[in-house]
DNA sequence: ATTTAAGCGAGACGGTACGTCTGGTCTTTAT
DNA sequence: ATAAAGACCAGACGTACCGTCTCGCTTAAAT
C-alpha cells in the first residue's frame, strides 16, 4: 500500500508512477473535503485523478485505505505536545485542541473511519496503527512527565490514563448527547485528576 | 414506525397487519443475530418474514430503522440498576455487566447502529434516544444517590460522570486498542472516584 | 362486466350503487382522454371516481375492460352509414371518416387496445366483438346494397371487401409508414373496385 | 444499439465483449421462443445469460429493443422474392408465405413488437426501419416488374400497393375476426389486381 | 323490528419488474 | 511491467403497479 520502499529503481517495464500516485490521494483528499466518505466513490476518484479505477485497486485494496492514506498519518501527530510544567494543564490544552481537530473537516472523517472499523476489522486496525497510536504515543509522554513529577501517583496504566481523558470526548463525539467544549474539557480533566469523592484537595 | 400510538384502534380501511409487523422485527432480528448489520438486506428480510419488500417500506424508511426496532429499546434498560449503599461499587458493576451486553450480538449490533449514525444524524438521533437515553437515565439514579449519600461532590454535572466512566469503555470497544475486561472496569471507576493525584487515602 | 341483465331487481342485500359505476366509466373516461391506456393506473381511476379499488375489481376483471366500458361501445357505431346511391362513394366517405375518427383521442385508444389484445385474447375478443362487429355490421350494408345494384361483383366475401378497404387503413394507422389522408382513402377505394389490372374502364 | 460502426477497432480500453453481446441476444431469443414479448424480464435475460443486468442496460435502453436485436432484422428480409413472371401469382405467393411466417413464433413477437410500438413511438420507427421497411423494398420490386411488364395501371403508388394487398392480411392477424389461409390469400390478391366492379375480364 | 346478505370506501398486503447504482475485477492497447 | 480506458459481474437499492384482502359501515330485502 504505498509505502514500497522501491530501493532497486530498475524494474523490467513501465515504472510506476508517482504522479498517478500523488492524483489518487490529491483527489481523494479534494473530494473527502467536501463529502462523507461513503459518498465518495472508486470512480469518483478515478475520474477526478485522470486515473484508471484499476491503477487504485492495484495499490490499495479498497476504497477505505486510500481515504486513509489521503488523509495522511501526519495530521492527528501534528498537534503539538506541550510542556507546561503541569500534566493537568498539558492535557486539557491538548483535550482542548483535540476536541477542535475533530469538529473539523479531517477530523470528522476520521470519525467515519472509526465507523466504517466497525465493519472491518483489519481496517480498523491500520487506522489505529496510523492514526491513534502515535498520537497516544505522544500524549504517553505528558502522563510520564506527570508521574515522574510526582503530579500523577504511579500504579495507573498510562494507556488507561488517556482513555479516561479522551474517552469520554469520543464518546460526546459520536453520540452526540451533550455538548463538547472548553468547559466540559476542563471539567473532564478536573475530574479525572482530582475524582468525584468529597475529599481535601 | 411501530410507534403508532393508535389510541383510537378503530380507523377505516383494513388494520396495519399485526402478524406482518412482528414477522418483519422477527426476521430482521434473527438476521442480524447472523449477519452484521451491513450484510443483511431488506430483501432478505422480506424473504424471510413471508413479507412484500413494499409492506416495509411502507412503515419504515430504510433498513436501519427495521434494524433498530428489531433489536427493541427493552434491549439495554433491562440491565437492572443495583443500590449497594456504595456509588462506586454500583458503577463499577454496571460498568461490568455494560461491557458484557457490548461484547453479546445484540450489544455489537448497537455499536453498528452508532457507526451508521455517523452517516445518518437522523438515525443517530433515534438511536441515541430509542436506547442511549432511558439507559442514562437508569444511570444518573445511582450519581443521584452518590451525591445525596456524601460520596460524590456535587458541582460535577451528572451527565459528565457517566460520560467520565462508561466514555473509556466505549472509546476501547470501538477502537479496540486495549483489553476490556472486569479488572480495566475496576480501575475506570477507581481512578474516576480517586483521581489521578497523589492524595491522602 | 356492468352488462348485468338483473331482470330480478331484488336481490337480498344492498344494491349496486349506480353513482359508484358512473362515476368509474366518467373517471376512467377522463384519463383516458388525457393519457394513454398503459399510464392510466386502477388507482388513479379509483381515487379520481372517490371509488374504493376493491368496488372496481368486483365488477370488472381488470383496468382494460373498465376502459372498454368507459369508451363506450357506441362510439364508433355514431358514424352513420351513408347511402349515396354509390356502393363506391359510401365506402370512401366511410373510409375517410373512420380515419378521422381514428386520429382523435377515443381513436387512439383503440389502437391501445389491440395493442393490448395481442397479449390478452379474451380481452381481443370482448374488442372486437363489442366495438368491430357492430361497426362491421353496419358496412356490410353497403356492400349489400352494392351487390343489389350490380356495382359490385357477387362470390366476394363481404367480410373480406371489408378487410380489403380498411385493412390497408389500419395497418397505415398502426405502422405509420406512410400518409393516411383523403387522397390515400380515394386512392384506395378506387384501387379495391376498379383494380389494379390495366383494363377498360 | 448494437450497429456500431466501430471501423477503427481499434479503442483504447478493455473492447466490447462479443461474448457477452452474443449470449444476451441468445438467451433473449431463447426465451421470447417460449414466452410472449410481456413476460419475459431483464432480470431473466440477464440471469440466463450469465451476464449482469447492468451491462444489458449499458448498451440497449430496455427490454424491447433487446428483443428487436434478438429477432434479428434478417428474419423478414429471408422471405425470397419470386419471379414467376407474373406480379399477380409473386404476390399471392409472398402473401402465403408471410401469412404462414406471421402464425410462427418468431412472427407472432412481431405482432407484439407492433403492439408495444402503440405505446412507444421511438420504438415503433425502429421496428419500422429494421424489419419492415426492408421487407417492403424487396416487395416493391414485384410491383415495379409488373407495372414494367403491363400488368399493373400505372398511376397507382407502389408503397399502396403494398398496403392493398398486406394490410387486409394484417388486419385479420391482429383483430382476428376471419380465417387467414391460402384461400384467402388468393382472394385479397384476385380483388386487389381484378378490382370489385363486374367487368369484362 | 330484527336479521342477514350484499355493496361500499379505505387502505394494507404479497408479488414482482423496473432501471439505477456501487464495489471490485478483468481485458485491451499504449507506454 | 504498468498504466489508462472502460467493459464487465454481482447484487442491493427504492419505486411502482397489479390484483387481493380485510375492516367497519351502510343499505335494503327477508323474516
Amino acid at each position: 500500500m504505498s509505502k514500497i520502499a522501491t530501493p532497486p529503481p530498475k524494474r523490467r517495464g513501465r515504472q510506476r508512477s508517482a504522479a498517478a500516485e500523488a492524483a489518487i490521494l490529491k483527489a481523494a483528499g479534494e473530494l473527502l473535503a467536501r463529502l462523507p466518505l461513503c459518498e465518495v466513490t472508486t470512480d469518483a476518484i478515478a475520474q477526478r485523478a485522470g486515473v484508471s479505477k484499476a491503477t487504485i485497486y492495484k495499490w490499495w485494496p479498497n476504497k477505505n485505505l486510500v481515504a486513509l492514506d489521503a488523509l495522511g498519518a501526519s495530521v492527528l501527530a501534528q498537534l503539538a505536545i506541550p510542556n507546561t510544567g503541569s500534566a493537568r494543564q498539558d492535557f486539557a490544552e491538548q483535550l482542548r485542541s483535540t476536541i477542535a481537530f475533530y469538529s473539523s473537516q479531517p477530523g470528522r472523517l476520521l470519525r467515519q473511519f472509526l465507523a466504517e472499523g466497525q465493519n472491518d476489522a483489519e481496517f480498523l486496525k491500520l487506522f489505529r496503527d496510523r492514526f491513534l497510536k502515535p498520537r497516544r504515543d505522544s500524549l504517553l509522554t505528558i502522563w510520564r512527565r506527570g508521574v515522574e513529577r510526582g503530579e500523577i501517583r504511579p500504579g495507573v496504566d498510562g494507556e488507561l490514563v488517556l482513555d479516561l481523558i479522551f474517552g469520554p470526548m469520543m464518546y460526546r463525539l459520536l453520540v452526540g448527547h451533550g455538548p463538547l467544549d472548553d468547559i466540559q474539557a476542563t471539567a473532564i480533566v478536573d475530574v479525572v485528576f482530582s475524582g468525584l469523592q468529597k475529599g481535601p484537595h
